[in-house]
DNA sequence: AAAACATATGAACATCTGTTCATATGTTAG
DNA sequence: CTAACATATGAACAGATGTTCATATGTTTT
């Protein structure tokens, strides 16, 4: 995150001012960056992943996750939080019980493609 | 990433066996799993993404994304091994330079399907 | 071979992150 | 209202992460 005032990488001969400036106007604004940056950070912990892969079967409660996952309701709980501030999942209370679910189908395409980049990596690896 | 031995998190009164049991084959093995959330991680940083924005153009040598996204060339090599480790961004040498480009199309997909989202949400939010 | 250049890498440091523990909030039953 | 239960949350701690600085590796030129 923390920006240079000015890198002295190398020569410019190296730097190819047609890319520089065919590159920069493509580039999304800083703060899309963030923000994008900070939505994978989400689907970046296994504990998080985990609980997303749980509700793909079905809307559930924090402890039957919590049970499933065999973490703390605790854990889960402040998990389900991240998840929920970036919108991948939502909450509904019905009595004492709160049930989560996915909130929209971009967590499938998401963690689909995610899957098919390791599977077929791995298969590149050990094959 | 810490597991408990046995959460206890809630009498059993809350948790619904149908569901636990027609969760549990349903998940992918521990190994995936984390192989998953560690391909979301390398994701999960501003300067990661913004290199692959970059790349998303052309490919490039080192020293022209340092100087395109303003920060040390060593911060970037730093990043490049990464993105390097995670299948995301191949290498190929050309004398003294090393030219960088994304190595498959779940970049894009992924990449895609993020902005999708929080574009979405966003709008969702401030509307 | 030596100098110059582009890139890579190890160690150190500050920051961020996930879990735990204790406790607060919210809901229902008695 | 009180007790019991389900969930949420704040503080603290340990471990992970990104950048910097110094330096090493690899390549070309002279």
């Amino acid at each position: 995150m923390a920006k240079r005032d000015h890198a002295e990488v190398c020569a410019e001969v190296c730097t190819h001012p047609e890319i520089l400036e065919k590159v920069a106007p493509e580039m999304p604004d800083e703060e899309r960056l963030y923000d994008l940056a900070e939505l994978f950070k989400v689907f970046g912990d296994t504990t998080r992943i985990r609980i997303l892969y749980v509700l793909f079967e079905s809307e559930m409660c924090v402890c039957d996750i919590a049970e499933l996952l065999n973490m703390t309701q605790s854990a889960i709980s402040h998990q389900l939080r991240i998840l929920k501030q970036a919108r991948l999942v939502r909450s509904r209370r019905d009595g004492k019980t709160v049930f989560y679910s996915l909130d929209d189908d971009h967590v499938r395409t998401v963690i689909g493609q995610g899957m098919e980049h390791i599977e077929e990596k791995h298969g590149r690896k050990r094959a």
